[in-house]
DNA sequence: TTATTGCATGGCT
DNA sequence: AAGCCATGCAATA
């Protein structure tokens, strides 16, 4: 295969093509190339059509590859590269300016080709589906050279697989969003372009003892050792890509790698097009064109407003449209969707060093498709006419994203069309836009979501843009300069809001809590590629502590959910987020609640971090039947109230157990002083609710255990479970016989009311306080800290 | 005066 | 920190 790859690099056959641009500088390009000049039909494509399977599995090995490379690239991770590697990265080697390099189509293509003909099969693209191939419409072309077999996802036996990780979730088609993050489950031995790479195996299945933060990286070679990486370099492979375009999902959701390769590796995310197929077909009509996406930019007001200059992307210009030398530059013909024919002048300002590019004269074609700022225009090639075609998509009002539940109907073509709405799509329109959804419609801006707020300036700003002609401010007089942004503004919003939602747990949090679904994976091995196939999405887990013990043997601690004793576990041992002793199937011995724990707590305390203080009072409250309410889901839930830029320490705090830095519980978060402000009880701040809803919890699995406990044994001292157990002690007023469990319905919507109504209903009484104080809470409960945030105010009061 | 054009500025990535 | 790009604005028509 590397013979044949680098035959199909031969460089004499790379460069024979009559129409390759050499490099130069844009002051060099003439426009005269102009009159012969077609939107760049990728000199790569025609050898991509003879070549596509190659090509693709080339772009794949290289993608794997590239994506190891590229962490032991970097001076953080563990491993450095092998002698003679030479990588170039898309996102490292930043693009400098354009003008000093090859910057037309052709010169592109030759940055591409150059790449591979290394012989490291290296290209920008970190995505298998960077090997994307124009467009072409369903249907039997039996003319045509392309080979359905490349388009991932359709017959693709390396992305068709489900749960294979993949950059950009491409070929995830679980719909669960941290698989696509997921890095453990891929394994490539793909080395037959860059032979001292050798193959590695990712995983953290087990997560690396002692370093839960690092990925484990297993050469496929025996005589390797392995070694680790930080899963905060890998992260920003696998992670801050797929976070911060999810949509491009959308781009494969039919299988079909449909944009322009290089508008992957060299185009800003954000001018990648996203397009369906039925918006490509709309635009490619009935003839056996080929449509190649090229990219898209949301217009901007001034893009939108009357002046009818669309500022235009520069590398998008660069790379897409002919190359101009004079600021003049020359009429573009582009068509529609309908077919209608419009002619801009594509021109450039000079600008500091640089150039601005910009379409002049759309306004009647803006004005045609009723574009508003927001709104998304979008450029396609349609081969072989080379022809440039326009299509749009209509933002989303503030109505429609709020009701998102309905599935999104894309739109890119012709207003005409039967299918098109114009006013339907949304920018996102992937499936991970439902994450950014509001769950509560609120039309001021006050206290809004971001995403609210930004589908309000979206929806403002595009009233404002039919208010008045000229005009594209947001609002009269005069205003800070990028207020009346709008484009930036969604984007901006949009990105930081999945942001928001996103990393509210860190990578390493999640990995922790993320577990491989338990159905065993089956080993694909494909063209010497070797998968572990996952049918389902990782799960999350409990989390475990992984330990090596004097003799050296390592193996796993986990909590048993009900009794809160650790059981030990083999090291590749994978627990569901629900765990208890009866699970425990590795040790029959330790299978009930009942067997004692194998090591005291304070040997424990040795092995994983739990206290020692905090081991002695985790066996009294094992002892005294306590309960703990922390599992992965509950680590989950507490990671997301922590809000932004918290990730989870590791290290336990001074004051509680179970509690880190940075918590944000209730407990946590009081002042030492007690002097900080107040919760009412009415009070719906983050944790107030929270501390609401894990009480809820907390009874609930009190009042299943009691209720167990008594159908177990003979009924015994009611009464006096109040010493211990009863959420009297300290949990609630104890004036109140109706806040016991033992007066709460199974139900939790039961428990959760009657808590909400001793709350409501007696102000002095029975009521959580929020406001106490943290030391003097742990001095007097020995409780979890969902526990010890309910107190009786006139405890609060001494 | 108004619209257009070309450039400059500065926020933001 | 460089460079992109949204848009302000002066010059011009």
């Amino acid at each position: 295969m590397l013979q044949e790859l680098c035959n199909f690099l031969a460089p004499s056959q790379m460069w024979s093509t009559p129409t390759v641009h050499m490099p130069q500088n844009v002051a060099d390009r003439k426009d005269s190339y102009v009159k012969s000049w077609r939107p760049p039909t990728g000199q790569i494509s025609s050898q991509w059509r003879q070549n596509h399977q190659l090509w693709n599995m080339s772009t794949i090995q290289a993608d794997l590859q590239q994506r190891l490379a590229y962490e032991f690239d970097r001076p953080s991770g563990s491993e450095k590269l092998p002698p003679g590697r030479t990588f170039i990265h898309a996102q490292e080697k930043k693009s400098d300016d354009m003008h000093d390099r090859p910057t037309t189509p052709a010169g592109m293509g030759q940055i591409i080709r150059d790449r591979y003909a290394n012989g490291l099969g290296q290209q920008t693209s970190m995505d298998p589906t960077h090997s994307s191939t124009p467009y072409q419409r369903e249907g039997p072309n039996p003319n045509s050279l392309h080979d359905p077999s490349h388009h991932v996802g359709e017959s693709d036996p390396l992305s068709s697989r489900k749960g294979i990780i993949s950059d950009g979730g491409s070929t995830v088609s679980t719909g669960f969003k941290l698989d696509s993050h997921h890095p453990s489950i891929l394994k490539d031995d793909a080395a037959s372009t860059l032979p001292t790479m050798g193959g590695y195996t990712i995983t953290n299945y087990p997560p690396v003892p002692g370093r839960s933060d690092h990925l484990r990286i297993i050469p496929n070679n025996p005589q390797q050792p392995p070694t680790t990486v930080p899963l905060s370099v890998v992260q920003k492979q696998f992670y801050s890509h797929s976070v911060i375009e999810p949509n491009y999902q959308a781009q494969f959701r039919n299988g079909k790698p449909r944009m322009d390769p290089k508008a992957r590796s060299e185009l800003l995310p954000r001018y990648w097009p996203r397009i369906t197929d039925k918006e490509l077909q709309h635009l490619s009509g009935d003839s056996n064109s080929v449509i190649t996406p090229l990219f898209e930019k949301m217009l901007s007001a001034s893009d939108a407003g009357r002046i009818g200059r669309l500022v235009l992307p520069k590398k998008c210009a660069e790379a897409y449209f002919p190359p101009i030398s004079q600021p003049e530059g020359l009429p573009l013909k582009v068509q529609d969707a309908s077919g209608k024919e419009w002619v801009f002048q594509f021109r450039f300002w000079p600008n500091n060093n640089s150039r601005m590019y910009v379409l002049e004269g759309v306004t009647p074609c803006i004005q045609s498709m009723h574009l508003q700022a927001g709104d998304t225009v979008s450029f396609s090639r349609i081969d072989p006419e080379g022809k440039l075609v326009m299509g749009f998509r209509k933002t989303k009002t503030q109505e429609q994203i709020f009701r998102q539940e309905e599935p999104t109907k894309p739109a890119n073509a012709a207003p005409n069309l039967p299918d098109v709405n114009i006013n339907v799509t949304a920018p996102d329109s992937s499936p991970n836009s439902s994450l950014v959804r509001p769950n509560k419609v609120n039309t001021e801006n006050k206290d809004s979501s971001p995403v609210e707020q930004a589908a309000s300036k979206i929806d403002k700003g595009g009233v404002a843009q039919k208010e008045g002609p000229g005009t594209v401010r947001t609002s009269p007089g005069p205003v800070k300069r990028k207020a009346t942004s709008i484009g930036p503004k969604i984007k901006r919003f949009r990105i930081d809001n999945e942001e928001s939602m996103e990393l509210k747990i860190t990578w390493e949090e999640a990995q922790e809590l993320l577990r491989p679904p338990l159905k065993a994976p089956s080993v694909v091995i494909v063209d010497g590629h070797e998968f572990e196939e996952y049918e389902e999405p990782p799960v999350l887990g409990r989390k475990t502590y992984f330990v090596t013990d004097q003799s050296g043997e390592n193996h796993q601690w986990a909590q048993c959910e009900d009794c809160s004793k650790w059981r030990k576990l083999p090291i590749d041992a994978l627990l569901p987020s629900k765990w208890t002793c009866s699970d425990n199937k590795w040790d029959p011995e330790r299978m009930t609640c009942v067997s004692p724990q194998e090591a005291s707590m304070e040997e424990l305390a040795e092995l994983i971090p739990i206290k020692a203080g905090a081991a002695k009072k985790a066996k009294l409250r094992m002892d005294t039947d306590s309960i703990d309410v922390s599992d992965g889901l509950d680590t989950l839930a507490n990671l997301a109230i922590l809000g932004e830029g918290e990730s989870l320490p590791s290290q336990p705090t001074t004051k509680h157990p179970r509690h880190r830095p940075g918590c944000s519980c209730i407990v946590c978060i009081q002042p030492p002083s007690g002097k900080g402000p107040k919760h009412k009880q009415t009070c719906t701040c983050n944790v107030c609710m929270t501390v609401r809803r894990r009480f809820r919890t907390l009874m609930l699995r009190r009042e299943k255990r009691a209720s167990e406990k008594e159908s177990e044994e003979p009924p015994r001292k009611k009464e006096q479970g109040q010493s211990s157990e009863s959420p009297q002690d300290p949990l609630l007023a104890s004036t109140s016989p109706t806040s016991t469990p033992q007066k709460v319905n199974g139900n939790g919507d039961d428990a959760e009311e009657a808590v909400e109504h001793s709350m409501a209903s007696s102000p002095m009484k029975n009521q959580i306080d929020l406001n106490i104080q943290p030391e003097r809470e742990d001095e007097q409960s020995p409780k979890s800290d969902a526990v010890g945030a309910m107190r009786l105010p006139r405890e609060n009061a001494a």
